[in-house]
DNA sequence: GTCGGATACCTGTCCGAACAGGTATCCCAC
DNA sequence: GTGGGATACCTGTTCGGACAGGTATCCGAC
């Protein structure tokens, strides 16, 4: 029997003939994600941003000022890393710090005023990302992306957090 | 008209509203490619390697020995990156330099004979990330999923690189 | 009140990834 | 042969991500 996807979209580079043949859908996820990361990045990069910042700028901007245990918990991060994070876009003056009045151990992000252009620019960019990601789909196709990610992603939650999580 | 995929799959964390309504094919894959990697680095955890390094490994294990500059063409990866990981790979065990007879610029990467017991446990891991990553779906369905993420990834190829490229 | 565990945050370390810049070598044109 | 560009590799830096460990603060049981 003879697969005929063998080579349906290797356009980045060589075939990758084991890792193709052992798993090829956990090839396709991987050569996706670095590529999206990739075109995210090259985008963000206009904007200031590097990859992951405008995560928590967008949460921030949509739900306003959080602790940054919050941040870590919606945005399903590493405190280490939001911390280190937060500090860089403080430093890049896209964020600024209170100290949680009823929390002396909590600090509240707040967006700045400087980084409402940033804002505009930030959903510019995402938009742009997502037509040129789902571009020539129509809807159906579109909901059928989401489908199956989403199965997928429910197995792999599955496969990481045990059958019995929430 | 009401879309039904609003939650289809969150189970890691709060739906996160501004990056799912801004574009939600982006913010699946994000959050699936972070999953996978994060499956894929445990299981790898346990065969000693990190995320990374497991694909210079197949291929030299698939086609020998490899020129350094070989290995960051196949993979699509980075110089700098090549050598610290090929270094790390040296340093671990798995991976011997040969100075190439033929150019005194380049080294030969070879696997060494105690990677092999390696070799079967990589290749016992990628199965099993493959089966937890697809279960649950047929055949069909595999070959859609690898239809869609290899047209995602044309888009996005032709988005980086530009309209003409190969 | 105070003791102890939970929580919020920070720091250090190691990894891959990307970029800039450096050095040794190769190789083709002249 | 020799000069100059390409190539192969290394190093430094910065970023996100993960993990271990530390400190200050909070809060509930006693």
């Amino acid at each position: 029997m003879v697969i005929m996807a063998d080579q349906t979209a290797t356009p980045t580079s060589l075939p990758v003939p084991a890792t193709a043949r052992t798993g090829p859908v956990s090839h396709a996820i991987f050569r996706l994600a670095r590529l999206h990361r990739m075109v995210a990045a090259q985008l963000l990069r206009k904007a200031g941003l590097h990859p992951g910042q405008e995560l928590v700028m967008m949460h921030l901007w949509d739900c306003g000022p959080a602790r940054q245990a919050e941040l870590v918990g919606v945005l399903d991060s590493d405190s280490a890393t939001m911390t280190r994070t937060v500090q860089r876009l403080e430093k890049a003056g896209f964020v600024r710090r209170v100290p949680d009045p009823s929390d002396r151990r909590a600090s509240i992000i707040e967006p700045t005023i400087a980084s409402q252009a940033l804002h505009r620019e930030v959903e510019r960019l995402w938009g742009e990302l997502e037509r040129a990601t789902t571009k020539g789909c129509d809807d159906a196709e579109r909901a059928e992306v989401l489908r199956l990610l989403g199965k997928l992603e429910c197995n792999l939650v599955e496969r990481a957090f045990g059958p019995t999580r929430d």
